[in-house]
DNA sequence: GTGAAAGCGCTAACAC
DNA sequence: GTGTTAGCGCTTTCAC
C-alpha cells in the first residue's frame, strides 16, 4: 500500500494540509510554511518514497493530464505515429493507448473507458468505415472534448484533422514522371474501404496532372476486403497480378506505374521480378509514402515522402499532439486542417525516357 | 462537466447510494432495489450519458485496472509488440503508454507518473544499458508491483521475463545451413549496447552448433554506437561493409553468412547487390527475426521466425500480457521465464551446396 | 505558521 | 427497499 499524506502527517505530528503544502512547496494564502517544516516533511516524504495519488489529485481538482490515443489498428507505421505523439506531448501528459481493430462495439467500449478515466483530450485515428461518427460528434460537442482526428475528417464535426497532402502526393508524383519524359502513366490503387477519401484525393491529383499535360489517363482501382494484415508480404498478390495484367493488356503499355502506396510497390517489385519484367528498364515504378524499406539500397523505390527528415506518420503524430495541447490550453483553433507537405524522392525504380 | 451520481439522485429524488446500486445492478446486503427504481434510474442515466468516474471508483476501491507499458523506444516492431499486448489484455484493462527513448531521467519520470496513476501492473521493455535497475527492483519489491520484463532480465530481481529463444535461433539457423551442406559458416552481429545478452546467446548458439559439427568458426561482432534509427535504410552501411570485407579477406571464403537480424541482412543484400556478389550463388544469407519485409517475394530472406503464424514481437506481447494478468489475479508465477520457440524459414537467399 | 473542515465522485456498511 | 454515514487521498479556504 503506497504511502499517503496523512500517514506522513501522523508520523511527523503535522496536519495533512501542512504536509500537502510542504510537499508541493506552496504557500497557504499569504503566509508560507517555515523552511524547517518544509525540510522535515520533504525529507521524510522522499525517504518513504511518497508519490501523490494522481487519481485523488485529479478528483479534487477536477482536471486531468491524461490524453486518450484511440487507433483503429496497430499496423506498420503506427509505431512512428506513436513516436511522434509521445515526442510532442510535453512531459506532464500521460497517454492511454486504445485499439479496437476495426471492431465497432469495441470502439465504443474503448471510448467509454477513456471517458471514464476523464481524459483531457483525444487523438483519434479512425478506420475508413467508421460507424460511430455520431459518438464522436457527441463526445466533441456534449463533453466539449478537445480532439484531433488523424488522416480522416468527420463530417458535421468541427474538429481539426491532421493528414498528409494526398492530393499533391499523386500530383507531384505524376508531374515528376512526366518530367522524366513519361507520357503513358498508369495509376493503380487497392482500396480497403468504401469511402476512401485518401484514394479519392490521390485519383484527383493524378487526374489533374494528366489533364494539365493533356495526356490520356490509365487508372485502375482494385477493391480488397479486409484491412487486417494487408501489409504482409504476399497478401496483395492477386491485386498486384491484376494490375500487371491490365498494364500488359494495353496495346501501348504505360511506361510508368504509380501505385497507391509503397507496400503495393514492393509487391509489384516482387511480381515483376518473377515475371521477368525489368524495372526500371521496361517500367518505371513509383510508390507513395516512403516507408522504411524504400530507402534500402536493395530496394531504392522512388516515392513520395514527407518534407523534412521524418517519416510522415511521425510528423502527423507530432502535429496532432501539438494541436491537441494547444486546444487543451484554450488556444483557439483557426479552423484549418493541417495538411502536411510532401516531396518526390527519385531513386532507382524510375528512369528517364 | 460530466454527469455525476448525485445529480441523477437529486433529479430523481433518490439517494446517491441507491443510484449507485441501481446503475451497477447490485443489491445492498440481502435486499435488492425494486425493479422499477432500477429501470427509472438506468433509463435516466443512459439519457444523460452518465459514465462512472473511474478515478473516483479506483480511489474508493483502492484498486485499478490500468497497466503501464514502458518502452525504451518506439521503433520498428513496437507496433507488433503493442498489438500483442492489447490483444491479450482482457477488455477490463486500460493501458498507459510510456516511452523514454533511452533517456534515464525520463525513464524515472515516466515510472513516477505510472506509479502516481496507481497502475496495477507494469510491462517493461528496457533498453540494453538500463541504469535504473535499482528503481525497478524497488518498485517490484517495495510496491509489490506485478511486473513482466520483455526481452531482457534484471539481475537480482525475481520477475518473469518473456523473450525469444535467442540461443536456439542461431543454433537452429547454423544447423540448417549445415544441413544445406555448408561448412564455412560466418556469423556477424552489430552490437548496440554494452551488455547485449541477446548477442551473447546468439553467439553461443552459433558456437555450439559449429563445435558439435567440429568445424571452424567465423564470428565477427561489430560495435555501433547509438541505437536511435539504426533500422533506417543505409544506417548500417559502414558496419555491413566491414562485415563483407572480413568475409572477402578470408583465404577460403565462407559459403554462408548468418547475420544477427533481418535488417542487417537487408543491408547485406543491398551491399552485395552493389558489389555484384550473387546471393545465394556466391553466398548464402540468413537473417534472424523474420521481419515483415523478409517474406516479400522480392526479398525472400531465409531467416528464423517465431513458431506459429505471428510475428515474434506479437507473441511476446501476448505472453507478457497473459503473464501479467495472471500475476495480478494472484496466480503464482512458476519462477520460469517464458522463452518463445523459434523455427527456421528457408527462402530464396540460401541454397544447397 | 499551522490546523480543521469541507468537498471532489463514488461505494460499502449499516440504519430505518 | 432506500437513505445515512463515513471514507478513499488529496487540496483549498479560512480560522486560529
Amino acid at each position: 500500500m503506497p504511502v499517503t499524506i496523512s500517514q506522513i502527517a501522523d508520523e511527523l505530528g503535522f496536519s495533512p494540509a501542512t504536509v500537502s503544502l510542504a510537499i508541493r512547496n506552496k504557500k497557504a494564502g499569504k503566509k508560507s510554511l517555515s523552511a524547517e517544516t518544509v525540510n522535515i516533511i520533504q525529507k521524510r516524504a522522499a525517504e518513504l518514497g511518497y508519490r501523490p495519488n494522481t487519481l485523488a489529485q485529479n478528483l479534487t481538482s477536477n482536471t486531468s493530464t491524461s490524453v486518450g490515443v484511440l487507433l483503429s489498428s496497430l499496423s506498420f507505421g503506427s509505431e512512428s505515429l506513436l513516436d511522434g505523439l509521445k515526442m510532442s506531448f510535453s512531459e506532464g501528459y500521460t497517454s492511454f493507448l486504445s485499439v479496437y481493430n476495426g471492431d465497432i462495439s469495441r470502439e465504443r467500449e474503448e471510448l467509454d473507458m477513456l471517458l471514464g478515466h476523464r481524459i483531457c483530450g483525444l487523438i483519434a485515428a479512425l478506420s475508413g468505415d467508421c460507424k460511430n461518427l455520431d459518438l464522436y460528434r457527441y463526445i466533441a460537442s456534449k463533453h466539449n472534448m478537445p480532439m484531433v482526428v488523424i488522416e480522416r475528417s468527420i463530417e458535421g464535426l468541427d474538429v481539426p484533422v491532421v493528414m498528409a497532402d494526398h492530393f499533391n502526393s499523386t500530383y507531384f508524383a505524376t508531374k515528376a514522371l512526366q518530367n522524366l519524359g513519361h507520357e503513358r502513366i498508369m495509376y493503380a490503387a487497392v482500396s480497403f474501404s468504401v469511402d476512401s477519401k485518401m484514394i479519392t484525393l490521390h485519383t484527383q491529383g493524378y487526374t489533374q496532372a494528366m489533364e494539365e499535360a493533356g495526356i490520356r489517363k490509365y487508372a485502375s482501382t482494385n477493391a480488397r476486403k479486409g484491412v487486417k494484415d494487408w501489409y504482409k508480404g504476399g497478401n496483395l498478390r492477386k491485386q498486384v497480378s491484376d494490375i500487371l495484367e491490365v498494364w500488359m493488356s494495353e496495346p501501348k503499355r504505360p511506361t510508368a506505374l504509380l501505385v497507391d502506396n509503397d507496400w503495393l510497390a514492393y509487391e509489384v517489385l516482387g511480381e515483376c521480378f518473377e515475371r521477368g519484367i525489368k524495372i526500371p528498364d521496361q517500367l518505371s515504378l513509383m510508390g507513395l509514402g516512403d516507408y522504411v524499406f524504400s530507402s534500402f539500397p536493395y530496394v531504392g523505390l522512388s516515392t513520395v515522402a514527407a518534407e523534412g527528415d521524418y517519416p510522415m506518420q511521425t510528423l502527423i503524430g507530432r502535429e496532432a499532439a501539438r494541436l491537441l495541447t494547444d486546444i487543451i490550453d484554450g488556444k483557439d483553433w483557426n479552423g484549418k486542417d493541417v495538411v502536411l507537405p510532401v516531396k518526390v524522392v527519385l531513386r532507382a525504380t524510375t528512369k528517364k525516357i
